[in-house]
DNA sequence: TGCCAGGCCCTCTTTAGGGCCTT
């Protein structure tokens, strides 16, 4: 596992649930080395059948440009080389990670990452911010946006964007010259009230 | 057949219910 650098990704879908038959049209994803984009990765994939106007209007992603697109087998076919050896992270992790499971095991690939989660970080360290959707986060860290959420590769820079702030503000209070990706999985799986007690575990005297 | 997400997290909790977040 390579530990100076991550993958931040994002999916979007025909709907909530891979056990209900919904299946990915859009991945996007940034390659994050030493805090820098480095590579990105952007591909609509056509899940064999319509999408509802829910999801047309919800990202802007239309049947017709699906029916030009890759079907989702090669596409992440192609996406399981890029995040090998790589950990993952995704603002609701646990969504994108039933995805990511659902259409790898339907072409019998995997990965081998860990997978952080922004939308839990964020609940320890912003605890006091309006809610903790990755728009509001956005504007809530002041960091520049066009506004326009819900394609897969604008979500993983944005959120690649708050997971770089979350990983200073984590610095600033800890002293720590780099946040390893363990202390961020510890601060995902600590109570709000600990938050603290984790921090001072890791200051530096 | 009929149902239809699911994991996290809080609280009027743990023998449960409901809001948050993702599409």
């Amino acid at each position: 596992m390579n530990a100076n650098s991550l993958i931040i990704l994002d999916f979007e879908t025909t709907g909530l649930s891979p056990n209900n038959g919904d299946r990915a049209i859009e991945i996007g994803a940034v390659k994050l080395e030493n805090g820098v984009v480095t590579e990105r990765f952007q591909e609509l994939m056509n899940p064999g059948r319509p999408v509802s106007y829910f999801i047309e209007d919800y990202t802007g992603i239309t049947n017709e440009m699906l029916s030009d697109a890759a079907p989702c087998h090669e596409v992440m076919a192609r996406f399981a080389d890029f995040i090998q050896g790589q950990n993952l992270v995704a603002h609701n992790a646990s969504f994108d990670k039933r995805f990511l499971d659902s259409e790898l095991k339907r072409i019998s690939s995997n990965y081998d990452g860990q997978f952080g989660c922004s939308l839990l970080v964020s609940r320890r360290l912003y605890q006091t911010a309006p809610n903790h959707k990755l728009g509001t986060l956005i504007n809530y860290k002041g960091i520049a946006s066009k506004g326009s959420f819900h394609r897969a590769l604008y979500d993983a820079e944005m959120t690649a964007k708050l997971w770089l702030a979350m990983l200073d503000d984590i610095q600033q209070q800890t002293n720590v010259d780099e946040v390893p990706f363990s202390l961020v999985q510890k601060l995902a799986k600590t109570t709000k009230a600990n938050v603290a007690k984790l921090f001072a575990n890791y200051v530096v005297s």
